[in-house]
DNA sequence: CTGAAAGCGCTTACAG
DNA sequence: CTGAAAGCGCTTACAG
């Protein structure tokens, strides 16, 4: 299968004239190796075309050069964007990412590390849910396998961290529309086992009590941060005679198919109702209007989980906790009750 | 780092009193061990909480276990439905999927067999543009690396294929169009580097040609495949007094950006101009109105060609070539010319 | 049906 | 500054 066989350590010490410990040193740029030796190395090494084996490295090493992205999320946006920030840490380094996806967070709990052994990862990047699933996270702690959480919102003391602040995220864009004259707002919340949908209703809460306006909770419908259910908690909140002059979607997805449902009931946003989002995805810079929503810094985020979990395994110092920024991101879909913007 | 060290198969065979290699055929489903040495050696292995190691089973096996994916796509809808494909492909299987953005395939090209081997692959799956790239198709047939290519156009005899017919679908498309009454129909042409632009491009004229209508090379716009790229060519094709009725836009993404132009220059899609596009991404179902588009066995075909390429490295019969239906998806974007549908 | 030996391609200790 | 030996955790031949 595989044409001409690749050269081995062996090949290059032999037609370099010098042991394959000497060869080993000039590809791990160790110090203490004459140029003259490490020359001759090199020459020989170009001229066999060598690379070194990663497998027989990960062997004596006892790792594996392969690092996970653990998932379980609908928004392809949002996986493209971390697989993104993790990969551009890596790049140039010896290793590598896998994928894993998963069905369901819940359902592999308890099967989490067998997972990760038997695919001989060194090391995992969690994101939510499953940053936040107390079962695997103890599970991993305790076995001492290696881990960096992306945007967790509670245990804060288990393991290295990044993240940006949902509940005060949630709360200027909430604090923006009350700002716009709104008192009637709807909240579509996202699927009750990501935490963040908490984090984001604190937020909520918390502005509408600032502002002194009694919750309604009539207008907080559910959603699963998917754009189907986005359309129908958006058509239950639309579809009665009080409906909310504005709707806070805990996601763009959501918030995208809010306007989709407005539109189908012949709604114009944002003079008959505001819509806002969460995430700055795609999505929300392709409706129309385009949606006004939170930029959320998950490229960010999992770039610099990576970073940490690569100085884990390489013992290096790392931040244990990181907090990147979030920003409001103005745009269409919100303007003052019964204002076209 | 690891807690308590990982149990090997030498401590399942002290355990069970047996030898080594008992326990690897064990673990490998062998035939010709006795029922009572296999129990024997499954409870220990259990005590023990074992699990072969990979890493090391690739020293000895030469090779990793390890398929990489290969694409350069601006669209996350696409490469995640890629990987989906893939991974689904790959489940319960001992292979692991490792992701290969490259930010462009021509610059990679010539470096794209060293950095497979460096990432030590067994075999990649290559999408386009890359699975059409002829330098590096060449160089991994030359060194006998095993590789299956998505979707190609050209070159049909290098290495085993999946695939749609993208002329014929674009062909379909466009006779959609003229059926509805369409005569000025502009084209938006996607990234020059991908050949499904050239296929496409190919369908288009075949259907015009069939229909007796003369082609009008004015109402051809380059695009780039991406949403910016087609609100920029929809504007120049709307913003003139003899703007095409209906516009044929190669992608979904850069025919969400057409639906976004035609809003901002208050034109009604379909009344005005009927726009349509090509793979059934996400946008095309979220935009306003949602998109008429050609169904890609984007999914099918992923899933497939990772099929081929474990059959490949397993020496197993597969089939050399697999073709993929697609399907014209009619939605609210097209109507006859001065209709809304 | 079962096992002892050799070796996959490297690096880790240890010597000099 | 350089190298010879041992070993990482398995599987591939080969014996019996």
């Amino acid at each position: 299968m595989s044409g001409k066989k690749r050269a081995t350590i062996v090949d290059v010490a032999e037609a370099a004239g010098v042991s394959m410990k000497t060869v080993s040193r000039v590809f791990n740029n160790e110090p203490h190796v004459r140029k003259a030796l490490k020359d001759k190395v090199l020459r020989a090494a170009k001229a066999l075309n060598y690379q070194p084996n990663v497998v027989a490295q990960g062997l004596v090493g006892r790792r594996s050069y392969l690092i996970g992205l653990v998932y379980e999320n609908p928004s392809p946006n949002y996986v493209v964007e971390l697989q993104h920030g993790a990969l551009d840490r890596l790049h140039g380094e010896r290793y590598r990412l896998v994928v894993l996806p998963v069905e369901s967070v819940a359902n592999v709990a308890g099967k989490m590390l067998g997972l990760l052994r038997s695919a001989a990862l060194d090391g995992v990047v969690l994101t939510p849910p499953a940053s936040d699933h107390r079962q695997i996270l103890d599970e991993l702690s305790e076995s001492g396998f290696p881990f960096v959480r992306v945007a967790p919102t509670r245990y804060p003391d288990i393991g290295p961290s990044t993240m940006t602040d949902d509940v005060a995220a949630a709360c200027d864009m909430t604090r923006y529309l009350i700002e716009l004259g709104h008192r009637d707002i709807g909240l579509i919340k996202g699927d009750p086992t990501h935490s963040a949908t908490e984090a984001r209703l604190f937020g909520f809460s918390k502005a509408l009590a600032e502002a002194g306006i009694a919750p309604r909770l009539d207008l907080i419908e559910q959603g699963m941060f998917t754009y189907e259910s986005g359309i129908e908690a958006a058509r239950r909140l639309l579809d009665r005679s009080d409906r909310p002059t504005a709707i806070f979607a805990q996601n763009d997805d959501m918030a995208g198919g809010a306007i989709m449902a407005a539109h189908e009931l012949d709604l114009d946003v944002p003079r008959d109702v505001s819509i806002v989002g969460f995430d700055d995805s795609q999505i929300a810079k392709v409706t129309w209007p385009r949606i006004t929503t939170v930029h959320q810094p998950v490229y960010e985020m999992a770039r610099s989980a990576t970073d940490m979990l690569v100085a884990m395994l390489e013992n290096k110092p790392y931040e244990n906790k990181l907090e990147h920024p979030y920003e409001l991101v103005v745009r269409q879909s919100a303007a003052a009750p019964g204002s076209s913007g």
